[in-house]
DNA sequence: CAGAGCATGTAAGAAGTTACATGATTGT
DNA sequence: ACAATCATGTAACTTCTTACATGCTCTG
């Protein structure tokens, strides 16, 4: 078998496969509109891992110029479908934390002086709510967001009254 | 000022704050046996990671060796313990939803057949129950992990009474 | 006395990052 | 006409990864 995907490569034929099929830059644009500072949606990091799709035999691509503006659209494969849904229904992978710079920090968060604590986490209580959906992703997206939102609030609510009883 | 710190930096960094003192080697095996997989706990990537943040002066070493074998326990300096406090109270990259796998597959969810879904939906149901909790790192990150859990299960079955709804 | 665990580190490579370079098109 | 956006891509660099290499110490 093949190597298994990345995340970000695992995203990126999800969402070729959502739209049909996407330019390169329309890709990279949706990871730097994305609400994760993460993914910075650098030219840097989409052009290869297109290449590299494409030699995988996971994408392909086609010259849609209408003039002197260059178009190239990429859409997935057969192979690049099932690389896709095997990506998406590793369950092994989905139980993963991942990276999750809050839960990092609360972990720690008795390393900070009293007063530094309640500054911190008034502060991030305050900028969650603005935490901006995913664009263009549809109903599901934002609902889906909207959900996840109000789950991390009420889970750092009870950790502070944790901590207060502390 | 200085560049700041990676979010495995900044774990790292507060790890040893804790403990008072750590060797590389220690520091090494808490990311192995973190609940993510995402921190391979590499001998490749702490060593170096040990010598740029003493290279930066944010930690001193000393060789505390009693015999052959050899142990180096690395102790923050003050300016290591503000660059620490530093990334830990910074409430913007906190916010940041950060690589979350399973947000990223329930954004695409559809994209697989409805029997799939289904399958991966309850395998997640109960492999989530498994993930394990820090090692060794006191009540409060017992207690942060089991909320955490707690809160990602309503999630998941909030979002999929949503689904069914639809 | 063998194997697991402690302890140090390096080498090669993967996959991101920022910054740069080029040019076409659209809107004000 | 000028700026913003569309569109492609490369170069240098950082920070991780896996895999390897070496040797000491404790336990069954």
């Amino acid at each position: 078998m093949n190597q298994p995907l990345t995340e970000m490569e695992g995203m990126v034929l999800a969402q070729i496969a959502r739209e049909g099929a996407l330019t390169a830059y329309e890709v990279k644009e949706a990871f730097r509109l994305s609400p994760s500072q993460f993914w910075s949606g650098s030219a840097g990091a989409v052009y290869p891992l297109m290449k590299r799709m494409q030699d995988r035999g996971y994408v392909k691509s086609k010259d849609v110029s209408q003039n002197k503006r260059p178009r190239r659209e990429f859409s997935l494969t057969a192979a690049g479908k099932k690389a896709m849904q095997g990506w998406l229904s590793d369950s092994k992978r989905a139980i993963d934390p991942g990276y999750d710079p809050l839960r990092s920090r609360l972990l720690f968060i008795q390393l900070l002086p009293e007063n530094r604590q309640r500054q911190f986490l008034e502060q991030v209580q305050q900028q969650m709510a603005t935490i901006p959906a995913p664009q263009k992703a549809g109903e599901i997206a934002e609902k889906l967001h909207g959900l996840w939102l109000d789950s991390r609030r009420k889970w750092l609510d009870r950790f502070i009254r944790f901590l207060g009883r502390q």
